[in-house]
DNA sequence: CCCTATATAATGGTTAAACCATTCGACGTT
DNA sequence: AACGTCGAATGGTTTAACCATTATATAGGG
């Protein structure tokens, strides 16, 4: 029914009132807090219970201190960071496995790419075209780290049109996550960085015509196989 | 290609060692750390120090730090509970609209919804049937506030179906930042319960049969219903 | 004997003042 | 103009003391 009262926590006081002001504004991204020997006065409070509030600001994503002259705490842009690190720990606590990471990859890019696909514009579709030759042209040169860099950026392109910032986060967040997984049990190789930019021409062709479903189908079955061969891998490790 | 090398901060230390205690499993949930004035000499530093530090675990939502006598910092168990609210602060930012939160979970609750439809057991259903039954008695009773509970353990427990705690995750961190527009803006009445009601009864008739398709339609247009309604009311207001 | 009120001590929360470490910019030297 | 040196501003750390909260022990009353 009721909340628990507030607890007496001047550090808290503290976190909320600057967190107040970045989310209304007041102070914007790139601003500059003053140094902790005048905010604590602001505050009426000692420096030692001022750093605390600014650690749990700087945790929660919302400034960055630098360090030595004209350092000091810096109003951040609010990105995905934080969730991708909370995620993180969820997935080193051993709660969450790999396999149930790309089930719902699998739903949540299938669920964007279907978005993508019916919102694409015709300045998307030539966007994607300049990613696709970039992309092919790694693939002649046989430079898979080139390659690898580009279909990256292809996917956040398309999370790009799908105009959710939730959507662009959540696949941040997996991705994130997920790299280094692939990275490790996953190199790429001739057959397989060709199996890729096969997907994406079809991918690329569904856009074109704003056919979402069958975009949707395309990236689940894409993200699947490529899901499988690395699953084998793992089996074969462990 | 590099990273920026370790910084000299004391405190990320201490935090990096007992995170890492928790995450292997060495310090289980519900321990109890020793007192600051032991730890701090444990990990060789000042009290403000290491004050610094469990400040940090406690924002992660690592421990949960209790006052008086027998308090101190006890070891939590992970949970959703830092990603809602890092999500909460991409809300507040303006970085996201609740239409850009509606969008994404017609979309999440289809793909969890078929996937537990297709994953439900006999006992599944019986639970349903039993909350169904629950929610119904309610109805008769005109009894609101508690049908409205018996909705959210009904999706909860549709979401423990998917056996997949990543859905379950982000259902709740969904959920917990759209109640409050849902109970502002959408109060419950006769009508719109029985809507509720009957909506949910041809879920749980989808879910029989193990039609994943058939209930991931029922389940996004009743939240699209839903979701409409609430922007209409929500466009009054403005 | 049991219940309640009070006292005690353990523990987190806060304060103060000093010193250390890092970094930027000014200034001087070549 | 290029480079090196030095000083000051600022975050990082330490110490020592005191305040606030609360579980438990103790004492008193019924």
């Amino acid at each position: 029914m009721f909340k628990k009262a507030k607890q007496s926590r001047v550090f808290q006081d503290v976190v909320e009132q600057i967190q107040n002001a970045i989310l209304s504004g007041k102070l914007s991204p790139g601003t500059k807090l003053p140094p902790e020997r005048e905010l604590k006065d602001m505050f009426n409070t000692s420096r030692g219970t001022l750093r605390e509030a600014l650690r749990v600001l700087e945790q929660k994503g919302l400034i960055e201190i630098k360090l030595g002259v004209s350092g000091g705490a810096i109003v951040k842009r609010i990105d995905t960071e934080p969730i991708a690190e909370s995620l993180a720990l969820l997935i080193r606590s051993g709660e969450v496995s790999l396999e149930h990471i790309s089930e719902f990859r699998i739903k949540i890019e299938g669920s964007l790419v279907e978005l993508a696909a019916q919102r694409a514009t015709k300045k998307d579709i030539r966007e994607l075209e300049t990613l696709y030759n970039k992309a092919k042209a790694y693939y002649k040169e046989h430079d898979w780290e080139n390659f690898l860099k580009t279909d990256e950026e292809m996917h956040t392109y398309i999370g790009i049109m799908t105009r959710n910032p939730v959507f662009q986060f959540v696949q941040k967040s997996i991705h994130d996550n997920i790299h280094k997984y692939y990275e490790e049990y996953l190199p790429m190789n001739k057959k397989r960085t060709l199996e890729n930019l096969t997907d994406f021409k079809r991918l690329l062709d569904a856009m074109r015509i704003n056919d979402g479903k069958a975009a949707s189908r395309i990236i689940m079955d894409h993200v699947k196989r490529f899901n499988n061969k690395m699953q084998e891998k793992l089996k074969g490790k462990t």
